[in-house]
DNA sequence: ATTGACATTGGAGTGCACTCCAATGATATA
DNA sequence: TATATCATTGGAGTGCACTCCAATGTCAAT
């Protein structure tokens, strides 16, 4: 697969594929003799991972750190575990506060929609009503 | 309330409420004659608000606009509302996301779980179980 | 009146994650 | 074989959202 191809796929361009490359966000993918990049499933699958991980807000810090340790073989395995329970448990926690500003927006939407004043029900109300 | 003060209890720092009045994420902050800043409990519910949006990833661009708004009166009651809305969809999508990568992640940590070699097994699933 | 802890400003600097670019080389098609 | 379209590199540039700084001013307490 052509870096072209690989950017069509999963959404990335080619200058992100090549950078995520070069950081070690994506393991080094085979060239041909020449030079030019053949991306094969495997690779497909970590830059899904990666981008898929980069949506939920994880740093490419530690992206690069959970493919090292990946690199390092069977030994790291808790090692991974670990970061990986971590990084869940944070996702899960701007989940929950994600929540529950939908909710107060929710509330606010619901107040403009009766057609009164909004502006003085507004600032009548609690601190966080603006 | 000094600068301070409202530092302590927002947890932003001087620097960065200094910051969002300059750039009108805030509205002006009263001053004493010699020029200090004397925040009401009405600048503290837009403090809160702002800070609640840019923790749900709302843009400070989109907060400006929001405020700008704001400060037009009643007849911008429907744009307002309808920022509001599409602001709210958008968390409601990176909310589904999320929720989408946080089971993903608990599946992997599970595998992680039983002391199998996980090296292999990652290798022969489908693409995005690195 | 001096000390020390706070406040002010404008502007420069930082960190992250890309994104763009120019120079150059590879490859496919008419 | 010429042309067009792709690929490569290193390095510079961008945009966002802060964060820091130096010079200076304010203010309460000794």
């Amino acid at each position: 697969m052509t870096i072209a191809e690989v950017s069509k796929k999963t959404g990335l361009s080619t200058d992100t594929l090549r950078y995520y490359e070069r950081i070690g966000i994506i393991p080094e993918v085979e060239r041909s003799e020449s030079g030019i990049r053949n991306y094969t499933d495997r690779d497909l699958g970590w830059i899904e991972f990666s981008k898929c991980m980069r949506g939920a807000g994880m740093s490419i810090e530690s992206i690069i750190e959970y493919i090292k340790l990946y690199n390092k073989g069977d030994a790291t395995l808790e090692a991974r575990k670990q970061l990986l329970v971590s990084q869940r448990d944070a996702m899960q926690e701007k989940l929950n506060d994600l929540q529950a500003t939908v909710d107060k927006l929710n509330k606010k939407i619901e107040n403009y929609g009766n057609q009164m004043s909004v502006h003085e029900k507004d600032m009548l109300k609690t601190k966080n009503n603006n």
